[in-house]
RNA sequence: GCCCCCGUAGCCCAAUCGGCAGAGGCAGGCGACUUAAAAUCGCUCAAGUGCGGGUUCGAGUCCCGUCGGGGGCACCA
C-alpha cells in the first residue's frame, strides 16, 4: 500500500478487516439461525407470525482441488436473496451441508493414499474455510454432513422405510409391507402364481412379499465398469455406453443387485411436475427420461406352434402395414421358435450365409455380443439382422409375416419385439431395404412426399381394411382407437403404455459409502434390521479401495471393500428368535442416497427420535406454505433450489422418488422436496495457447488492440486465446480467496452478482472487479471521510430530484431482489450511489437506506456503515426501506410525438393528463405538423402520457 | 438428425403491455491530483439490436425463414 493513499481508505486490507470483524460478531450472536416452530429446537416466540422461507443451495460435495470463482456464484445469489428476505420481515432457513460420501471422495483418498475420511474432513475444512469469508448467512447449526453417523443413522432408516413398503396400484401410492400380507390373504392382490395365501409355504409368502418390495435385490442386467470396479444405475451411464465418472466403458451382465422400485411411480414423477415451478428444460429432460408412451400390446401367433409374440407399438393404427416382424437377439423366445431348416421361400439375403436357421441366429446372436453398446449405436442406421426361419400370424390381416433378429430391437425396451411397418417407420423402412422386404403404405403421405422413404405425418388411412373392420379414411387417432378396440375384443391385444424408465440400481461396490442395514442368514435370506441397531457403522478397514480390472474386462466379478472385513460381516445377533449368526450386506449404497433427503434433516437436525418432526416440516415445507400460499394444487418443498442443470435426472429424480415415498407413508406432508428450481449459469473464463498448442498462464496473458483486432501475447509471443471451463489443466484457473486478498469479499460478491442474468454462463474477467470495487469506495466515501474516519453524512433533507430517485431505487431494487435479478439491482444502486456523489453532502435520509439496500449484496461494509451512520445493532433483521408510491411519478413526464412512427417532437406533459387533452397537444406541435406538411391526418394513436403517434399519408 | 435456450456499443450486460435503443460496469480517449507512476476523481466516445422477410400506426420485443453460439436427446418401436 502506498503511504499517500488516505487512511480511511475502502481498500483490500480494510475490507479484509470489517469483513473478519462482522463475521465474527454474526457467528458469536447466532444471527441467521432460524427458528422452528416445535421439536428440539422449538421457539415459537421467535417464529411468532412470520411468513416463512426455505432458500437452498445443491448439496456440495468437498473437492480436493477447493473452489474456483464459479463455484461460488449460487451461494452467493441465494445468500442475497435469503438476507433480503430476512430483512422483508421473512423466516429464513437457509444453511448448507456437505454430501462427502461417493466415488471422488473415495478416488481422491486412494490417490493421495490417504483414508477417505481424513481427505474428506479435510477438504469440508478447506470448504468452509472458503466459504465462511464470503459472509454466507447459512444457519450453521444446521450444516449436516453425510458421512456422519447421526446422519446416516436416517438414510439407512429410510432405506428401511423403502424396504418395509410396497406400492399398491388400486390406491396409486405405497403403503407399509403390512398391509401386503392383508391384501394377499383377502385376494386383493393376487400372488405369484395365482395360488390362495394360505396354501403358499413360508419361502412361498416370503418370495411373494419380497416381490413387491420398494427395495428388493434381483437377479438381472446390471452395468457392471470393471475399470471403476463397480455397478452404476443407468442414470449413470452416458449415451456412448460408458461411466459419467471415469468414462469406462460397461457391460451389461446379470449380478446380484439391490434395486429400488422407481418404475412404480413414473406416473406420478411425471404428472407433478406440471405442479413444480422449474425451468422446462429440466422438466422436459425428466419426462424425456421417464419415457411414457402409450399404445397397444399385441400378441403375433408363431405360424405352426404355441407360441406367441408380444410387440408393443405406438402406432397400431398401422397394423395392416406390418409386413414383418423383428426381435431382439437375446428375446427369450428365439430358441423356441426357430426351425431346422429354411423353410419354402426364403430369400438368399434373409439367411446372411448361413446353411440353416439355427446356425444363423447362433452366428448373429455371437456378432451382436462381441459389438459394444457404443458400436452397436454409433453404427446408427446401417441394419443388420437375420431371418430366424420362422412364420408369425398378423391377428388383424391374417398374413403370414416372416421374424427376424435384429440388434437395432433392444431387448430393455417394451417387450423386446416389434411388429415392423416399414412404410411409417424410417427404421423399419432402412432394415425393409437392407433385407429386400415389402412394405405396404396405411398411411397416405402429403404429395410432396418422397415415394422412397417411411412416411411418419399424420393423413388419412388407406390399405387398412377386412371383413371386420375398416379403417380407410379415418385419421390416426381414431385408427388406434377402433384398432386397440378390436385387439381387446378378439383377445390378442391392449391398449398399453410403457415407460423408458428402469428400477434404479441402488448398491455400489465401494467403502466409502452408506452401509445396507441388512445382514443375511445362514440360508442366504435378508433381514432388515431394527430400528434399534441403527446405524449400522462403516467399518475401519486395512485396505479401502475399490477392486478394479482392466476396463474391458468383461468377465471380471466385482468385489466389495467390506467382504474383506470379515470380522464386520460376520455378527451374531438376536433379531427376535434368539441369537444367531448372521452375515452383514457387503455394498454400500451410491453417493446419491445421502443427498436424496438432506433438505428434511435441514429442517431438524438434532431430532433423536425422527427424522424431521412432523409440525417443523409441516411449517416449513407443507403445501400451501411459505410461497406456496394460495397456490392451486401446490406440493409443499423447499421455496427456492438453487443448482446446476447438470442433475437434471439424477439427484433430481431420485430425492422426488424418496420424497414421495415418505409422503405415501406418512412422514412428511409435501408431496415434492423442491417447489421452485432455479439453474444458475456457469461462470465460464478464457484459456491461452502457446504455438504449440500448450496452455499458458492466462493471468500473465497481454492484451494488444491491434487496428480492428484484438491479439495476445504471453512473454512477448503470441498466443491464441478459447473459452470454456475453468480448470488446472487450462491454467486459467481464479479463486475466490485470491479475490478476497485482493479487493475483499463485498467487491468480489458484487461483482459476481453484477455480472449478467443469474441463469446465463458468463466469462470470468478479473479486470473487470475493479468496477465493483469503485462502487463500494464511492458507497464508503459518500458515508466516511477518507481521510479522518468520521461520518460525513448530513442530516438536511434531501432534494425532491434525489428523494424521487431514492423511492424510485427502493421500488426497482426491492422487486429485482424478489426475482433475483441481482445484475440490475447493482445497477441501480450504483446510479443512486452516483447521484449522491454529485451532491455537496451526502443526506443520511438516503444514505441509510442505500445502505440497506446494499446490504444483501456486500454485507460487511454495510454493517460497517450502519455502525457509522450510528446505529449500535446488526442490520440482520433491519427492515427494508419501503418505496413511498407518491414519489414513483415525476411532475412531468415527457410525451414524445411520432409522425409515422418517428419521433419529431417531445412534450413536457403532467402525468395524469388525459389522451383528448394529450391529442390536442400533440396535433398543435409544430415540429410534428411541419413533419406531416401536406399529407392527410388519417389517425392518431395516444398512449397517455408517454406517446402520441400521427399517422399521415 | 430432432428438441430447447441465446445473438443489443470493442467486451459483460439494461430496456413492464410491442411505444424515445441505454440503466450499470470493463476497456478506450481527454482532463484533475502526483516530481513521476499506480490508485483515486471528473468528463467523454461508442451500437440501430446476427441476416432476410412478414404482421403492425409503431418491432430489440410477435410470426416465418436463415446464419452463428450454447445445451439436451439420439435405433425407445
Amino acid at each position: 500500500m502506498s503511504e499517500t493513499e488516505p487512511q480511511h481508505r475502502y481498500n483490500a486490507v480494510l475490507a479484509g478487516q470489517i469483513e473478519r470483524r462482522w463475521q465474527d460478531r454474526w457467528q458469536e450472536s447466532g444471527a441467521f439461525h432460524a427458528p422452528n416452530p416445535a421439536g428440539p429446537w422449538a421457539e415459537p416466540d421467535k417464529v411468532g407470525r412470520r411468513k416463512k422461507i426455505m432458500i437452498q443451495d445443491m448439496f456440495p460435495y468437498p473437492s480436493g482441488a477447493g473452489l474456483h470463482v464459479g463455484h461460488p456464484l449460487g451461494y452467493i445469489a441465494t445468500d442475497v436473496f435469503a438476507r433480503y428476505q430476512r430483512a422483508a420481515g421473512r423466516n429464513v432457513l437457509y444453511t448448507l451441508g456437505y454430501d462427502a460420501f461417493g466415488l471422488p471422495a473415495e478416488q481422491y483418498a486412494v490417490q493421495t493414499g490417504q483414508h477417505p475420511r481424513k481427505t474428506t474432513e479435510e477438504n469440508m475444512g478447506n470448504m468452509r474455510r472458503q466459504l465462511r469469508q464470503l459472509g454466507l448467512s447459512h444457519d450453521d447449526r444446521r450444516s449436516i454432513v453425510t458421512i456422519d453417523p447421526n446422519y446416516y443413522r436416517w438414510t439407512q432408516w429410510i432405506f428401511l422405510q423403502i424396504y418395509n413398503a410396497w406400492y399398491d396400484p388400486s390406491a396409486g401410492r405405497a403403503r407399509p409391507i403390512g398391509e401386503l400380507v392383508s391384501a394377499f390373504e383377502s385376494g386383493a392382490v393376487p400372488t405369484p402364481d395365482g395360488r390362495a395365501w394360505a396354501d403358499l409355504s413360508d419361502e412361498e409368502r416370503r418370495a411373494a412379499v419380497d416381490g413387491h418390495r420398494l427395495a428388493y435385490k434381483s437377479q438381472s442386467p446390471v452395468n457392471w465398469a470393471p475399470g471403476l470396479g463397480t455397478v452404476v444405475a443407468n442414470e449413470e451411464v452416458t449415451a456412448e455406453g460408458r461411466t459419467e465418472r471415469g468414462n469406462f466403458p460397461v457391460f451389461k451382465r446379470n449380478l446380484p443387485q439391490w434395486m429400488m422400485r422407481i418404475t412404480a411411480y413414473a406416473d406420478r414423477l411425471i404428472d407433478d411436475l406440471d405442479r413444480l415451478d422449474w425451468p422446462e428444460s429440466i422438466k422436459l429432460q425428466q419426462r424425456n427420461w421417464i419415457g411414457r408412451s402409450s399404445g397397444a400390446a399385441v400378441r403375433f401367433a408363431v405360424d405352426g406352434s404355441d407360441h406367441s409374440i408380444e410387440v408393443f407399438t405406438t402406432r397400431p393404427d398401422t397394423i395392416f402395414g406390418a409386413t414383418f416382424m423383428v426381435l431382439a437377439p437375446e428375446h427369450p423366445l428365439v430358441d423356441a421358435i426357430v426351425p431346422s431348416a429354411w423353410p419354402e421361400g426364403t430369400q438368399g439375403a434373409w439367411t446372411e450365409g448361413a446353411a440353416d436357421p439355427q446356425a444363423a441366429v447362433a452366428a448373429y446372436r455371437l456378432a451382436t455380443s462381441r459389438r459394444s453398446d457404443l458400436d452397436r449405436q454409433t453404427d446408427g442406421k446401417v441394419k443388420t439382422g437375420v431371418f430366424t426361419g420362422a412364420y408369425a400370424v398378423n391377428p388383424v390381416s391374417g398374413e403370414r409375416v416372416p421374424v427376424f433378429i435384429a440388434d437395432y430391437v433392444l431387448m430393455g425396451y417394451g417387450t423386446g419385439a416389434v411388429m415392423s411397418v416399414p412404410a411409417e417407420d424410417p427404421r423399419d423402412w432402412a432394415f425393409a431395404k437392407a433385407y429386400d422386404l415389402p412394405y405396404r403404405r396405411t398411411v397416405q403421405p402429403g404429395p410432396d412426399h418422397d415415394e422412397d422413404s417411411a412416411f411418419t405425418g399424420t393423413g388419412p388411412m388407406i390399405n387398412s381394411s377386412n371383413e371386420r373392420i375398416s379403417l380407410d379414411g379415418k385419421d390416426v387417432g381414431d385408427a388406434k382407437a377402433d384398432v386397440i378396440a378390436l385387439l381387446e375384443a378378439d383377445g390378442t391385444g391392449r391398449g398399453t403404455i410403457t415407460y423408458r424408465l428402469r428400477d434404479w440400481l441402488f448398491s455400489r461396490q465401494r467403502y466409502w459409502g452408506e452401509p445396507f442395514p441388512i445382514v443375511y442368514d445362514e440360508d442366504g435370506v435378508a433381514h432388515a434390521l431394527p430400528d434399534s441397531m441403527l446405524p449400522v457403522k462403516l467399518p475401519e478397514v486395512a485396505d479401502y479401495s475399490p477392486k478394479t480390472y482392466e476396463p474391458e474386462d468383461a468377465d471380471s466379478q466385482p468385489e466389495s471393500p467390506l467382504s474383506r472385513a470379515s470380522e464386520w460381516v460376520e455378527v451374531e445377533l438376536d433379531l427376535g428368535d434368539g441369537p444367531k449368526k448372521y452375515r452383514r450386506e457387503t455394498n454400500t449404497m451410491p453417493n446419491w442416497a445421502g443427498s436424496c433427503w438432506y433438505e428434511l434433516r435441514y429442517l431438524d437436525p438434532a431430532n433423536e427420535d425422527v427424522l424431521v418432526d412432523p409440525a417443523v416440516e409441516e411449517y416449513w415445507m407443507g403445501p400451501g406454505q411459505g410461497d406456496g400460499e394460495g397456490v392451486v394444487a401446490d406440493p409443499g418443498g423447499v421455496d427456492l433450489y438453487v443448482g446446476g442443470s447438470e442433475h437434471a435426472v439424477l439427484h433430481l429424480l431420485y430425492a422426488r422418488f424418496w420424497h414421495k415415498v415418505l409422503h405415501d407413508l406418512g412422514h412428511v406432508s409435501s408431496d415434492e422436496p423442491f417447489r421452485r428450481l432455479f439453474n444458475q449459469g456457469m461462470v465460464q473464463a478464457f484459456a491461452f495457447r502457446d504455438s504449440r498448442g500448450y496452455p499458458v498462464p492466462a493471468a500473465e496473458v497481454e492484451e494488444h488492440l491491434d487496428g480492428e483486432r484484438t491479439t495476445y501475447t504471453w512473454q512477448g509471443k503470441p498466443v491464441t486465446r478459447e473459452y470454456g471451463k475453468m480448470g488446472k489443466s487450462l491454467k486459467n484457473v481464479v479463486t475466490p480467496d485470491q479475490m478476497c486478498d485482493e479487493y475483499g469479499a463485498d467487491t468480489f460478491r458484487v461483482y459476481e452478482m453484477s455480472m449478467g442474468p443469474l441463469d446465463q454462463s458468463r466469462p470470468w474477467e478479473t479486470r473487470a472487479v475493479v468496477g465493483a470495487q469503485r462502487f463500494l469506495q464511492r458507497l464508503w466515501r459518500n458515508v466516511v471521510d477518507e481521510e479522518t474516519g468520521a461520518a460525513r453524512v448530513v442530516d438536511d433533507e434531501p432534494d425532491s430530484a434525489t428523494n424521487r430517485l431514492l423511492h424510485k431505487t427502493i421500488d426497482g431494487v426491492s422487486r429485482d431482489y424478489e426475482n433475483l435479478h441481482f445484475n440490475t439491482a447493482v445497477a441501480k444502486l450504483i446510479e443512486l450511489n452516483n447521484a449522491v456523489t454529485k451532491l455537496d453532502a451526502p443526506p443520511r435520509a438516503v444514505m441509510g437506506p442505500l445502505v440497506q439496500m446494499a446490504a444483501p449484496l456486500a454485507p460487511h461494509i454495510a454493517e460497517e456503515l450502519w455502525s457509522a451512520l450510528g446505529h449500535s445493532q446488526t442490520m440482520t433483521d433491519e427492515p427494508f426501506p419501503v418505496a413511498d408510491p407518491q414519489l414513483l411519478v415525476d411532475d412531468t413526464v415527457t410525451c414524445v410525438v411520432q409522425v409515422m412512427g418517428k419521433v419529431r417532437d417531445r412534450l413536457q406533459v403532467p402525468p395524469g393528463i388525459s389522451a383528448a387533452d394529450l391529442e390536442v397537444l400533440a396535433r398543435e406541435s409544430e415540429k410534428a405538423l411541419a413533419a406531416i406538411g401536406d399529407g392527410q391526418i388519417r389517425k392518431v394513436i395516444v398512449r397517455a402520457p408517454k406517446l402520441v403517434n400521427i399517422v399521415a399519408s
